[in-house]
DNA sequence: GAGCGCTTGTTCGGGACCGAATATTTCGAC
DNA sequence: GTCGAAATATTCGGTCCCGAACAAGCGCTC
């Protein structure tokens, strides 16, 4: 007895639990397989990809934004890794202590602070991209190419709705 | 000026950041949408449904799980909420102190430590499902039936994949 | 029944995470 | 030019989050 269930049935003892109740399941298989697939996939790339680089989660999402913009500005660098700017204050600090990233004063306005990765930081995401590429190949290793582009369409549905619904 | 991109702009910058690159674009994009999409959906359901509710999105996940397989032992939770033993212990804290939850030893072996939700927290869980399912129908909104059904089975397929491999 | 692996939950240290409050800067109105 | 409103990054307090180290209990072997 191991204590460990399978997501089967974890979805049965929902569907017993909630047997009588007026429910939409796909809405809700949709919406909690998203989350579940979701800390999977993170778990499994912190353990591969990112074990031995001395890199967080975020302190990666946060690095690779820079490095796909190139020099960017905070407030926008937190919107697109999708946490918040007290959030990233303090990630900024750790990054900054492994000399991956730097900031630098706006050249205009003063309140602004910019970003741009070290020489050290491009060399290790060019050097972790690769490997991060081939996990996420891994992680959609049992789809096909018509599922994974549906799946990518139908997420990127959901993200454009709720990015229209916001504020 | 916002500094606000959308999705679109997002996909378009990766492109040509890693134009000549070797990459799995199909695995890229549904990978990083399923991120985006989790992250998303998360920040919507603990703006609506979890507001003024002094609940964290964490504590929900934990009563969920609770409510749905009701009274558990510690490990099996902290397995299907998706976070370590030692989170939940924390998490745990702040539920027992709101009155939600509490624990009570298993009857035959002292080192497990089993929970159950209190009366409020039964009946604060059944208050908050139905918003909370309306607003799951509400993330789905823009995908047909069939397209909701595709999503979550190739879900499924990932976290079933990822399940297979662990350890 | 003593010893020894194994399992279990907690503690600990350090980082991620958020909203609210704060300090600085910008910009428009006048 | 000066005042006030808006925008910006940081600080602060509290919670979440993890892995490693720990303490306690179980169960097997002998």
């Amino acid at each position: 007895m191991t204590g460990h269930h399978t997501l089967r049935q974890t979805e049965d003892a929902i569907g017993d639990r909630l047997g009588g109740l007026n429910v939409d399941f796909e809405a809700m298989w949709a919406v909690s397989n998203i989350y579940r697939a979701s800390s999977a996939i993170r778990n499994h790339l912190e353990q591969t990809v990112l074990r031995d680089t001395g890199l967080t989660w975020t302190g990666f999402v946060v690095m690779w934004v820079v490095w796909i913009w190139g020099e960017s500005e905070t407030r926008h660098v937190a919107a697109e890794a999708g946490i918040s700017k007290s959030t990233l204050t303090g990630v900024l600090k750790t990054l900054e202590s492994y000399r991956h990233l730097r900031r630098f004063p706006h050249p205009t306005d003063r309140r602004r602070v910019m970003l741009e990765l070290t020489a050290s930081g491009e060399r290790l995401m060019r050097s972790l991209f690769p490997d991060f590429n081939r996990q996420e190949a891994f992680v959609v290793k049992e789809l096909d190419s018509e599922q994974r582009r549906g799946l990518a369409d139908s997420l990127r549905k959901i993200v454009q709705h709720l990015e229209s619904t916001e504020r």
